[in-house]
DNA sequence: ACCCAGGGTCATA
DNA sequence: TATGACCATGGG
């Protein structure tokens, strides 16, 4: 099967997605932050109790004490390790004078900024590069890894920089290649949410970890 | 009670 | 470079 395949089928399953989950680029940020290793319900969460303080702003996330913006990140988890994380992002954020002039900055310039912040990885980055800043950047998640492993399309034991060039090199043609990298991380996202119930026995398809059968 | 979740860092060998 | 411990909550 090819790659492209697999974007037909879940585009045919799911529809479209609309991603990503966030009234703006700066929550976008956050909530990128927030998602790792944790369920998107309990994000939202934490994102609300930030709305409601009105800290979805990173100069005033900067001025709030550090013990505060933890309490107010608990339902996401790792509520300390989140905080000190979100602080220096949106220490950069603001230092480089916030988003319109880190929007002119390129591609590769913004990544390895990002990169060098604590607590900023590679799939961190790249969902704040695809679904804030709008560059042509495929997300690999452990979702993708393990479907595309599943399907006989990787090894899977490749690194994240040789397994993200692969896949953009694989779906290189076409003339918006952001939407259409937005939409496919979307969509695995949205295959591992909506099928597979109960786990961990479930008939049809899953994403979880210990899911005996995957079919697209 | 158990398994899982849209990772990343750090210490160790 | 490669494993493992650690971070922590909430839903199924």
């Amino acid at each position: 099967m090819q790659i492209t395949a697999v974007y037909r089928k879940l585009y045919r399953q799911h529809g479209p997605q609309h991603w990503w989950p966030g009234e703006t680029p700066f929550e976008v940020m956050v909530g990128a932050v927030l998602t790792q290793n944790t369920a998107w319900s309990n994000v939202e969460k934490a994102i609300a109790n930030l709305r409601a303080a009105r800290l979805l702003d990173a100069a005033a996330i900067i001025r709030t004490r550090p013990a505060r913006l933890a309490k107010l990140l608990t339902p996401s988890g790792y509520f300390n390790v989140k905080a000190r994380r979100l602080r220096s992002l949106c220490a950069w954020y603001v230092e480089q004078g916030g988003f319109d002039a880190l929007s002119q900055r390129d591609t590769s310039r913004l990544r390895s900024e990002l990169l060098a912040l604590h607590g900023i990885g590679p799939e961190t980055a790249d969902d704040i590069l695809l679904y804030a800043f709008e560059r042509p950047v495929f997300v690999i998640d452990a979702y993708t890894r393990r479907l595309f492993k599943r399907l006989g399309l990787i090894a899977g034991d490749e690194t994240y920089e040789a397994l993200r060039a692969g896949v953009e090199r694989r779906l290189a043609r076409g003339d918006d290649r952001i939407a259409l990298f937005n939409e496919f991380h979307a969509l695995i996202v949205a295959h591992a949410k909506n099928i597979c119930r109960p786990r961990p026995r479930c008939e049809v398809c899953c994403l979880a970890r210990t899911c005996p059968a995957t079919v697209v």
